[in-house]
DNA sequence: ATGAAAGCGCTAACAA
DNA sequence: TTGTTAGCGCTTTCAT
């Protein structure tokens, strides 16, 4: 005599076994299995080895999420990863920097690609946060960050870039330094003529660059270009800057695809050997290009493994006022950055 | 008159309300609370109303994890992918094109890297299937992919390479073709001793390369150098070959590190405008070099959407055959594959 | 249209 | 050491 609801249930069993099941096959209560599968050492050689043969027989699984629910230790062993995107190198070391943290402590790590949309964002944040994970890595998109009030008791690191509206750890390159640092570089090798070629000026890590151009120059700066989104439009304003009134006879690339915009323009002009240039952010063959391409180096890897040990400072309770943690970078000189004026 | 049990609740309540108190706040029941919540249309306007203002005011998020314990379709909308390393660019494409389609379907990532180790791909296989993943995308390590079978009901696409022990649905670049139209490519420029030098050669991947370059040389092949395993070890390989009894005249190279270190050895013998070079599978900046680097690009956005759509299928239900899909690769001339022999 | 009761797979508290 | 009972937050089933 069976009912639909039976026969639906052992389609579902079929497909995976309970805790029940497995006491049931080995003779013992729910909670002996439960003993054995947590490791309890409260139980008797016998059973757990009963408790051990069954759920190998059965190829039992404990249900993690089931678990969670009850522990009072409310943990899914899971964090959030929001990044720019994970597919651009900067993000993908981040997040294997992250991953390498989380393996350490057995956790593991769902992405999410922004790709500068704060209402991707909110709903990514959300849609991690009804899942439960214990904790978010942040690289915030030009948006507010304050929805995230709403998300109480999920700590959260900002990365890249500093939040709005929010406060919490942060940890990001020394964005002001590194970029002063690039253009006394420059400067001492004789430009007066720095053009500066930005993304969207927006941004705050952008801000800080250009902050750091102008410092260098002693705020009088040369002529900057912003809001260069991608490679082709970095490579357009970097070909209209050298043939415009003021040709600078160096160029300082605030961020990644704008460099190689930047050199894919000089290359076209056969400006490459003339024109100085020094790039924020280093990328793969920077060394074999002609010349070799100075750059400001990150450290991706680093910033990602100090926000995951800030995050499970948080989630293990570390109640302390926001921090603010400054990666250092390094100035790699290769060549296009020591072409004299 | 308040126990520890209590406070403990009532700290955990602080933390996150449930549908119980949107309902007391509501003045309405718990179920009517989840009715509004799932958007079902059988409840009054004003009742949904008050349920609503009430959601809002206490910031309630459903708890994921607690409704699909319960739930009949039980799924997480979570996918796991587990590539070789979510900071190499192959994978990262892989996995961004994966996050896009799952996007689409309101589905979330659970990412891992493996590193070639097969006991990582146990681990986290296992670990996924613990939290209840729709389903897995693996690009599977040289190890053997039986253990998949004790995870039945978890449907799995393999990317990258083929599996051993395990059948499903596998999306690969048409290795073969891809290896003998680039060496056919050398053949034609007139080049008669062409070097192969490759990546570990018990991988599905490199062996089907090395099968495409032998083919396309009538089965005798030049020489051969396997198991390169980064940058350094492919620059060093390919000194040797140029320096040893039977120097080629072209070179190809199966794997994208294994590329570039050949592009090093070439800079270093200045031999780059001499020993004609391709490359299997492309990468950033490849154009810029001097002389630029022939490839034979992949289409690893195409793998991973073909993967996700696959997987999607069978986490719909779909129970057909396992299937192999092959994407077809294509050749780039760029210079360093025209040079004449 | 609404609600009460049962139960998903598991752990906590307590009892034996 | 082992088992029993209650209950995590939610959906289901069934009654009203």
């Amino acid at each position: 005599m069976r009912t639909v609801i039976d026969i639906d249930r052992d389609r579902r069993m079929a497909h995976r076994p309970t805790m029940n099941d497995v006491a049931r096959t080995a003779g013992v209560s729910l909670k002996t299995v439960s003993r054995v599968v947590n490791g309890e050492p409260t139980v008797t050689p016998d059973l757990a080895a009963r408790v051990r043969a069954a759920v190998e027989s059965l190829d039992y699984r404990p249900h993690l999420g089931a678990s969670m629910l009850r522990r009072n230790d409310r943990r899914t062993r899971t964090i959030g990863v929001l990044l720019a995107d994970v597919s651009n190198p900067f993000s993908a070391a981040v997040h294997r920097a992250v991953e390498d943290e989380c393996r350490a402590r057995g956790s593991h790590v769902l992405t999410g690609s922004l790709d500068e949309d704060p209402r991707r964002e909110r709903e990514l944040a959300s849609a991690f946060a009804q899942r439960q994970t214990d904790g978010l890595i942040l690289a915030p998109t030009g948006g507010d960050q304050s929805y995230l009030r709403r998300l109480r008791g999920m700590p959260v690191v900002f990365v890249e870039r500093s939040a709005a509206g929010a406060a919490a750890d942060t940890v990001v390159s020394t964005n002001v330094a590194g970029a002063a640092g690039a253009v006394r570089h420059l400067v001492a090798y004789g430009h007066r003529m720095v053009g500066f070629l930005g993304d969207r000026r927006e941004l705050p890590t952008q801000r800080d660059r250009h902050r750091g151009y102008l410092r260098a120059l002693g705020g009088r700066g040369g002529p900057a270009v912003h809001d260069l989104r991608d490679e082709a439009a970095a490579e357009r304003a970097t070909v209209a800057m050298l043939r415009g009134p003021d040709p600078p006879t160096a160029i300082f690339a605030a961020q990644g695809l704008v460099t190689i915009g930047a050199v894919r323009a000089l290359r076209r002009l056969d400006q490459h050997r003339r024109v100085a240039l020094v790039g924020f952010d280093d990328f793969p063959l920077a060394d074999l290009l002609e010349p070799a391409v100075t750059v400001v180096q990150q450290d991706p890897a680093r910033i990602g493994r100090t926000a995951a040990a800030a995050l499970f400072e948080r989630i293990d309770g570390y109640d302390g006022p926001p921090r603010e943690i400054r990666i250092p970078t390094t100035l790699i000189p290769r060549g296009s950055g020591e072409i004299v004026a």
